[in-house]
DNA sequence: AAAGTTGGCAACCGCGAGTCA
DNA sequence: GTGACTCGCGGTTGCCAACTT
């Protein structure tokens, strides 16, 4: 397979005059830079012209894929916090593998990033229980375990949160003004967060989207169990703390230890 | 320290849907 | 109606850094 990130080119068989040479594998910096100053200056769409007319030796599905999931300005980058990942739990148990339809409960996450999350994680501990991803079984562990979980680890996070800070009463009247006058996504947050040591655990845009935004055409139904607003708005509070931690705990070294004794236990009688 | 293994993620592919001449 | 073209989505691949042996 030719696929991967060794930068390589390929012919262009569509090209009428002669051949031109197409660049696969990884951008490189001065790429990166003609597409970004392109679309600056003239926008998105039309991603086979823009790719020619930017002097770009890509297709224009790579230009496309490259924009949206790397340069776009308003992608955040880094862990997934809590609440993320609960979002994506919860969507994922309604909507199944329809990844493009998550992302948009989560701006700045991309369609991309959220399914490598879930291949790479949740996928995981599919395989740690010897059960396939995709079974009945796992999906239901996942609903009476894991979102429980989460949810629990969000609500003491919260009441740290409250305890250790008592400012939080101009964050929720911003978030419930949004939430209540504007259903459409609507970034704040225009600095992206790579180089953040303390990713924001709530985010103004991902607290709106947990508090009902329901995007036309979508199944889901935009409430999720029991993820209220006040659990979130003491979060919101607590970035000043910068908890990273409390949040340390969900990453990858939990593991196995994450399912306890007694819900492995109950999953082994489910399975 | 070196070799082997694993995990994370960027990038590619194929396919279906939409648009337009 | 249909064929060409574009776009967007979900699945998959493979590089490489981190980790383990």
């Amino acid at each position: 397979m030719s696929r991967g990130k060794i930068p390589k080119s390929v012919t262009n068989n569509n090209s009428q005059e002669g051949e031109t040479e197409l660049r696969r594998g990884p951008w490189t910096l001065e790429e990166d830079n003609l597409l970004i100053q392109y679309i600056a200056s003239n926008g998105e769409g039309r991603w086979n012209f823009l790719a020619k007319s930017a002097g770009l030796k890509r297709t224009g599905k790579s230009c496309r894929l490259r924009w949206l999931n790397y340069l776009k300005p308003d992608i955040r980058r880094g862990n997934f916090t809590p609440q993320e990942q609960l979002l994506i739990l919860e969507l994922h148990s309604n909507m199944g593998n329809r990844w493009s339809k998550i992302a948009q409960h989560l701006p700045g996450r991309t369609d991309n990033e959220i399914k490598n999350y879930w291949r790479t994680r949740v996928q995981k501990q599919a395989r740690h229980l010897k059960v396939d991803s995709s079974s009945k079984t796992f999906l239901d562990a996942i609903r009476q375990f894991w979102i429980p979980r989460l949810k629990e680890s969000v609500e003491q996070n919260s009441s740290l949160a409250s305890i250790s800070n008592s400012s939080c009463s101009s964050s929720v009247s911003t978030m419930e003004t949004r939430k209540t006058n504007d259903p459409s996504p609507v970034l704040t947050n225009d600095v992206p967060l790579h180089d953040s040591p303390c990713p924001n655990p709530m985010s103004p845009e991902v607290l709106r989207f947990s508090c009902g935004n329901s995007l036309e055409g979508d199944s889901y139904d935009g409430s999720i169990h029991g993820f209220c607003m006040q659990e979130l708005d003491a979060q919101n509070v607590s970035v000043s703390g910068c908890h990273v931690v409390d949040f340390d705990w969900f990453r990858e070294d939990l593991g196995e230890s994450f399912w306890c004794n007694d819900e492995l236990w109950q999953f082994k009688n489910m399975a």
